[in-house]
Order: structure tokens, then sequence, then C-alpha cells
DNA sequence: CATCGATGTTGAG
DNA sequence: TCAACCTCGATGG
């Protein structure tokens, strides 16, 4: 699935295309009728993501939580934000949440009830597309955008709403804006306490929670564990949002034996390691992809955004020669999953 | 065109 | 520990 980065796009383009208006629900599929129609109807008035998980708020109490598992995905249609636009929503979102918070961040004492600052928010109608688009000139009313692991932009609609294609779980309708959700693992209606509850299994998320307050718990849970660090970076409960991909490349950034254990990682290293994922994060979300190395010649940069086998360090490259020293890259499974990772730098 | 594997999680055994 | 979930791009014939 997308990893942290894709979610908070998705959320970032609910936030900009969908809040402040009315929504028809519906479940073309038939899988989540029920749901559909506890939603049908209200108004949206936030979304979040918090590590893989999306929370869209309603005015009637009720929350639809999403999940994308490996392969779930959103399609969006119609009047919908593309390219540098979503960085911008992003920056004006976390801006008005450090507004929400008021005063003292850090101590955390008083989170502050109000939501609404941006439910008035008016629609935003797409503006020009961003660097990574295509079809701006002409100027097309409607457009299509697939957002999941890997975004791609489709060809401009005739007709609006578009019918649904194959097995859509969940189709939100707008006055101005389409989003279909198909194979989620997980796609429920929740109310506010059952939100509370999903949120506190999860570690921290460097775009909800303060710097310091964020790496605070990360260090005091990780630091505990006797876990292989390369498992406790995956572990949703530790900190959110990373998953296989930039497990591999986080640990290889901070030179790091996957095997050793959180206990015996140095408290510094653990605060680098939520520092990088901090930093990670934030340029996934605006770059709309993962780039995980850094000090790339100008040519080199734009070669790795072009093909994804030019983008990391060590995933997926089991027998290449390591981008640092020359030994082959060795993978192994950790937790089920494939972990990649240079047996000299991370020794 | 068929098969495989994937950036994830859950729950059965 | 492993199958299931349910999708689709990549790969091979």
């Amino acid at each position: 699935m997308p990893e942290g980065h894709s979610v908070h796009r998705i959320a970032n383009q609910f936030e900009q295309s969908f809040v402040g208006h009315r929504i028809e629900a519906s479940s073309p599929q038939g899988r989540f009728a029920a749901g559909a129609e506890q939603l049908s109807g209200a108004t949206m008035v936030d979304s979040k993501a918090v590590g893989k998980q999306m929370f869209l708020e309603f005015d009637n109490g009720l929350f639809l939580h999403v999940h994308l598992g490996l392969y779930g995905a959103w399609d969006f249609a119609g009047q919908i934000a593309t390219g540098a636009s979503m960085a911008e929503t992003r920056t004006r979102r976390m801006a008005t949440r450090r507004a929400e918070n008021g005063k003292d961040p850090e101590t955390g004492k008083d989170p502050e009830t109000g939501k609404a600052a941006e439910t008035g928010t008016p629609a935003h109608v797409a503006d020009d597309d961003g660097e990574h688009s295509m079809a701006s000139i002409g100027a097309p009313r409607t457009r299509r955008v697939r957002m999941a692991e890997q975004e791609k932009q489709e060809d401009d609609l005739e007709s609006f709403p578009p019918e649904p294609v194959g097995q859509v779980r969940v189709r939100l309708l707008s006055d101005t804006a389409v989003a279909d959700l198909r194979g989620p693992t997980k796609c429920e209606v929740l109310d506010a306490e059952g939100v509370d509850t999903a949120i506190s299994k999860l570690g921290p998320d460097p775009l909800v929670d303060s710097p310091k307050k964020g790496g605070d718990r990360f260090v005091a849970i990780a630091g505990k564990k006797r876990t292989p660090i390369g498992l406790l970076l995956m572990d949703q409960s530790v900190i959110s949002g990373i998953g296989n991909i930039y497990r591999a490349e986080m640990l290889f950034r901070a030179r790091l034996n996957p095997h050793t254990p959180g206990t015996e990682v140095p408290e510094e290293t653990l605060r680098a390691l939520w520092k990088d994922w901090t930093k990670l994060l934030k340029s996934g979300v605006e770059l709309g992809q993962m780039m995980t190395m850094d000090g790339l010649s100008k040519k080199a940069y734009a070669q790795a955004l072009k093909s994804r086998a030019d983008r990391h360090w060590v995933y997926h490259r089991e027998g290449l020669p390591c981008r640092v020293c020359g030994t082959n890259i060795v993978m192994e499974d950790m937790g089920g999953r494939k972990l990649y990772w240079c047996p000299v730098d991370q020794a």
C-alpha cells in the first residue's frame, strides 16, 4: 500500500475538494451499502490522516474510516486538485492546525475543541496543474486522478459524474467532485469515540504530532523494546506511517543494522530516525512519491524522479552493488516482509 | 494471456 | 506462521 505520505496526500485532496460540501454516499459494489446510507446527505467537515489511516468527518457526528491496505486506491474526478496545489493544501492545513492547537503545543495541555475553522472554507476549485502534471493548457473543467501507491493522471472526462468502473466499495459524490474507493482493507463508519480508540492505538505521526512530543513518544516506546529496530519501524503502534520501503531506506540512511534491538539503539539515533521520518514524510507529501536518496546531482535527481529504480539506496536492490561501498545488497525476511540492507555499511 | 508479487493488516490455526 | 483480503502493474510465454 501507499505508505504514510500517500494517505496524507489523499486526506489533503479531500480537504481541498470535498470538505464543506454535502455528500451523496453510495456503494456501487454493494458491500458498504449500510455505511453509505449513514453518511449520505451529510456535509463533510474535516479530513485527516494519521499514519496510514484516514478519517473523514461529517456534520452528523459520524466518520468514515479508511485503510487502503496493500492495494486499495481512491479515484478522484471532477474539480479536483493536482500537482502543486496539493503541496499548498498541506501547508495551509499545518498552519491551521498549529493555530487551532493554540499556545502550548508541547505540553498538550489545552487541546482545544474547534475544528470548525476549516469547515467554512469555500470549495477550492482545482487550480493550475503543478510541475508533474499534464494537460494544463486549455484548462479542462474536470479531470481524473488515481491516488494510491502511485498516482496517475488519467483522461479528462466527457461527463460528470463518470460511471463507476469495477468494484467500487464507496462513492462519495459532491456537486463538483467524486471519489471512488476500491480494494480497501478497512472501510467503516465510526463515531467520535471510535475514532479516538483507533487513533489511540497508533504511534506518533510527524504530520500530526509536534516534533518534540512525537519524538519523545517514539524514543520512549522504541527504546524500551528488545525488538529489532527493523521491526519497530514497521510497527504502527510505535511510529505511524512507515512501510516496507521507508523502513529499509531509513535504516540505511542511519547506517543502522536492522537487527539491533531497540534497547541498544542509542537515544540520539532514535531521535535522528524520528527526524529523518519527519523529513521523508514531508518530502513524500510534497513530491507525491518516495524519494529516499539525497545529495544527488541535478541530473541524477531528475532521473530518480522518472524511474523508481533510481530512487532508493537499498530497496529492491538485492544482489546489486551498494551505492556507497559496492557490496552486494542482501535481502532477508523480517516480519514477513522483504528487508533489503547493506551488510557492510549497516554492520 | 496467465501468473506473480506488492509500498498492509487481520485473524484463524 | 500463514492464508485471506481483492487490485493491478510487471513479467513471461
